[in-house]
RNA sequence: CGGGGUGUCGUAUAGUGGUAGUACGCAUGCUUUGGGAGCAUGUAGUCCCAGUUCGAUUCUGGGCACCCCGACCA
């Protein structure tokens, strides 16, 4: 994409009020704008990002059964009353038709949805297991939304819901997904900063799970098990008198961290109010278990960004990175004959033609933070300067190599 | 929801009870072109409502918005 068409453009300082790297620094650098308090429009470089994302998402979830749907935002009233959650859950936003008085919330979560829908389907035990996914926007009206992307009140989320016959075959397919959370946090390049940690349960079991990713920006504190490569949530380290719950050691790490997904047993606590039976084998019925598993794409964004940046800007991953590589031509259509090249050859990068200096393409080009950065200059002559982003020393390539290094 | 802070051109900021300044941006022209370049000209602003006052962007009250800390986070 040639850089003087992107309507979006880099601001020089850091936006009034905002305190967090990740807010600061996808601002300045084009990737979203902020429309209100944990509400944000997805510029074009950032939906490029977040249509990354979701597509590591997507792959690992249809790579363990699950089947993507989508499910609308407009939820009726009846169907949070039916669970008890129309008045418990403390996020939900409320609000009335003004021509037919009906009641509605704007869904935080979709198990209100997920489980009559499926209770249509699953009449046999051959019907099990099931696993359905969507990516959808969810609202949740936060008394305090904060930390740019961490923590919206509007923001895009994929939620995964497994339907089960037993328990057992809850527990397998739960470890299947924990395995394919692993896949996508180290796809999206934060896997090394990222645990698995065990959490409440709330009322529905003993423990949940999370992954939490190590950050200062964090709202969490983890314990760390180095041994086992596990942490506990604060919030039940005291049940488990400080000790790791996996080998028993009471040497445990303390972190900041921020929670990019869960796993979670529902078991029967949402097909039990939607009346999901099925017939086992010898014709008896039986309730359907379920298990929930979800990420904040948002937060998954903004994560990355509080992990992976200098003071210059982004340090964006390559699977996540709006473009492969940052095309800088110095001098009035240098660049052309190598992003022509590259189109050629299917990889589009981001090309800064613009009628720019030098110092601000360089500036802009560390600011938005693509794993690599072309030059071509009168300086190269026939060949192309390549650096990585949040590396000093460059080299010179030939044209036709350049291809091989993205 | 409790506490604290902040609201001034598009962006970041200064300042004042009496004509609102600077930088960047943007526009035009010329020069410049390997780390946010230079000159000239131009463009554009006091969050909202009320009160005090001859006069309020400034003071007072209320509201709204945003940020931070805490609480909350199935």
């Amino acid at each position: 994409m040639r850089q003087s068409k992107l309507f979006s453009k880099t601001q020089r300082s850091d936006p009034q009020n905002e305190e967090s790297v990740n807010a600061k620094l996808l601002i300045r650098a084009g990737y979203v704008d902020k429309v209100m308090a944990g509400v944000y429009t997805f510029l074009p470089l950032g939906k490029r990002v977040m249509a990354n994302i979701e597509n590591i998402i997507r792959e690992e979830m249809m790579a363990i059964g699950g089947e993507e749907i989508f499910m609308p935002s407009l939820q009726p009233k009846t169907n949070w009353e039916t669970t008890g959650r129309y008045n418990a859950y403390d996020t939900l936003f409320k609000f009335q038709s003004f021509y037919s008085k009906t009641d509605y919330v704007l869904g935080p979560t979709h198990e209100e949805i997920v489980s009559p829908l499926l209770g249509k389907f699953i009449t046999s035990y051959k019907d099990l297991p099931v696993a359905v996914f969507q990516i959808q926007n969810k609202f949740r009206d936060e008394k305090r939304s904060k930390s740019g992307l961490l923590r919206g009140r509007e923001f895009l989320m994929k939620d995964l819901y497994s339907f089960h016959a037993d328990e057992k075959d809850l527990e397998k397919f739960y470890e299947k997904v924990r395995k394919a959370y692993v896949k996508i946090f180290n796809r999206a390049g934060i896997g090394k900063l990222t645990y698995y940690t065990y959490a409440s349960g709330g009322t529905f079991s003993k423990y949940s799970h999370e992954f939490q990713t190590l950050t200062p920006a964090g709202e969490d504190v983890i314990y760390i098990c180095d041994k086992c490569r596990i942490a506990v949530n604060r919030e039940v380290i005291d049940d488990l008198h400080g000790s790791c719950p996996e080998c028993g050691s009471k040497t445990l790490r303390e972190e900041k961290a921020i929670e990019v997904g869960n796993i979670f047993p529902l078991k029967t606590r949402f097909s039990s109010p939607f009346g999901l039976k099925f017939s086992g084998t010898n014709g008896q019925e039986n309730e359907v278990l379920m298990g929930c598993y979800g990420i904040g794409l948002n937060r998954l964004m903004g994560t990355i960004v509080e992990v992976s940046h200098d003071e210059k800007g982004v340090i964006w991953p390559k699977a996540v990175a709006p473009f492969p590589a940052h095309l800088v031509e110095l001098g009035k259509g240098k660049g052309r004959r190598l992003y022509e090249q590259l189109a050629k050859a299917g990889i589009e990068v981001l090309y800064d033609d613009r009628d720019a200096t030098a110092g601000e393409k360089f500036a802009d080009a560390d600011l938005i933070g693509l794993p690599v950065r072309l030059v071509v200059s009168e300086k190269t002559k026939d060949k192309v300067e390549v650096k990585k982003r949040g590396e000093k020393n460059s080299k010179l390539v030939s044209y036709g190599s350049v291809r091989k290094l993205l």
